[in-house]
RNA sequence: GGGGGUUUGCCCGAGUGGUUAAAGGGGGCGGACUGUAAAUCCGUUGGCUACGCCUACACAGGUUCAAAUCCUGUAGCCCCCA
């Protein structure tokens, strides 16, 4: 039976931005497990931070006895959709999409039940196991003149032109496409398809999603008379509106071949207390009574950074795992100036994964040494022998985390922090390794 | 087409023919403080195994014992006259 609470549990969490039918949506969730849907732009092989807002949300769905359907864009990735996107998109190749799909949906396992992972909470098999559907499938086959014929027919212009989508870009510069144009046709289908075929009656998104949502029920309520619910919830954005998840180097990704889970667990760790709680809400499934006492730690005691921390950990052992997590704990505990200490090769490479190494030969460390000036510039810590002796003067060298003052130093074997690797640092985090061999 | 002005280090911006690797500010980088923050404060900011040497003030030449500073030409920008 499904849970009574769903939409109080989003609403305290501030996750309902905009909804068709309060009441109708209640009452239909409260009365039978129902089917929503989210739809995922397979853009890249990988899932980032910006799509785990809606993962989380299927599985709130899931949790409370609701069967969710992640879609993952085979055919609509083709086209872009040009909600929120100030230019026309690239258009991405078919092999590129398929492995895009691939990736993607091996991911989706860590937030959804499939009913094929005994170890997560559902265990086993039932009856709302999560389904992974790419609208490619019902895609390919349609033809243009059918699809004009069955969809486009009931797709009033006007009400197009009114979407906030498509007028924006029509005012801008860069203009659409005809492409792009279309695709607001093929997300509404989609939704159309999965309430006929999967008795989908919900689609579920980011408030960027109105639009396409919106026409999607109208062109259910057309096509088949059928009345469709959508939710959108916020946008993860910063307090100065930006969107979450974006650094200067890219995209926090779920995948750790792509973001290492220290640096994951970095970015959460990092983020501001303006910002925090409404990740803890949006992002985790921290209950309300320890969600009001980490806002209260973090109005009481900000330089705790007790909620920035919860957040750290709660979501990187969600997506990397107690490992990950042990892991990207014990690389920040030693980053952040804490003995090295002796280690092995091993050890080290696991710790400072994320750390750029440089290879010296061995022999430098023998007869005189290894100047620390020469050995910045091969660490490529300083770009100039000047600007390592500076370094050095400034009090900003370190070696194994021990402050270097002295520029003459030499360095040889016994200042290897492990079998063939010494830590070089320069400044509080610029980390460098150097391989001796 | 003619006349005048301007061109400085990552950016802005001072600059007297010699002690100017070039004031000041911004930015960057270190350090202190701190919450792995913000603000603040301090130091530093061409290269070189370096109490010295080399290369630098649009570019190329020239005058001087000596030039970023004077002269000539070239280029960029700006203004005025036709």
């Amino acid at each position: 039976m499904p849970e009574q609470n769903l939409l109080e549990e989003l609403k305290w969490r501030g996750l309902i931005h905009q909804c068709t039918d309060d009441d109708g949506l209640g009452e239909l969730l409260a009365t039978s497990p129902q089917t929503v849907y989210i739809g995922f732009d397979p853009t890249a092989d990988s899932l980032h931070v910006g799509s785990m807002m809606q993962l989380m949300m299927l599985r709130r769905f899931q949790k409370a006895g609701h069967r969710p359907i992640a879609l993952v864009g085979g055919a609509t990735g083709m086209i872009g959709d040009p909600s929120g996107k100030s230019e026309e998109r690239n258009l991405l190749s078919a092999e590129q999409l398929q492995k895009n799909v691939d990736g993607v949906a091996s991911q989706m396992r860590r937030f959804l039940d499939f009913g094929d992972n005994e170890s997560d909470d559902n265990g086993g098999s039932s009856s709302n196991n999560a389904v992974i559907l790419n609208n490619f499938e019902w895609m390919r086959g349609y033809s243009y003149l059918e699809f004009l014929r069955d969809v486009g027919k009931s797709f009033p212009v006007g009400a197009m032109m009114g979407k906030e989508s498509v007028r924006s870009r029509l005012d801008s510069e860069a203009g659409l496409s005809y492409t792009e144009f279309s695709y607001m046709l093929l997300q509404a289908y989609d939704f159309v398809h999965l309430s006929r075929e999967h008795g989908c009656l919900i689609q579920a998104g980011g408030s960027d999603q109105w639009g396409n949502i919106t026409a999607g029920i109208d062109l259910g309520r057309r096509m088949l008379g059928q009345q469709l619910f959508g939710i959108t919830a916020p946008l993860l954005t910063t307090s100065d509106g930006r969107k979450m998840g974006k650094t200067e180097s890219g995209a926090i990704w779920l995948d750790p071949g792509r973001t290492s889970p220290y640096q994951f667990y970095q970015y959460w760790r990092n983020v501001d207390d303006s910002d925090v709680m409404r990740c803890i809400a949006y992002l985790t499934e921290i209950e309300r009574a320890e969600y009001d006492e980490l806002d209260e730690a973090t109005k009481s005691d900000p330089g705790r950074r007790t909620a920035q921390n919860r957040l750290a950990e709660w979501l990187t052992d969600f997506v990397h795992g107690q490992e990950g997590l042990a892991n990207a704990l014990r690389a920040s505990k030693m980053l952040f100036g804490g003995e090295i200490g002796v280690q092995t090769d091993a050890s080290l490479s696991e710790i400072f994964a994320d750390v750029p190494s440089q290879e010296v030969t061995r022999e430098v460390l023998e007869g005189e040494g290894y100047w620390i000036v020469q050995a910045l510039q091969d660490a490529k810590l300083a770009a100039s022998g000047g600007e390592a002796r500076r370094a050095v003067k400034e009090g900003g060298v370190y070696v194994n985390n021990i402050r270097a003052s002295d520029e003459k130093q030499r360095l040889t074997s016994s200042d290897l922090a492990s079998e063939t690797v010494m830590v070089m640092r320069k400044g509080k985090k610029n980390y460098a390794l150097l391989r001796f061999v």
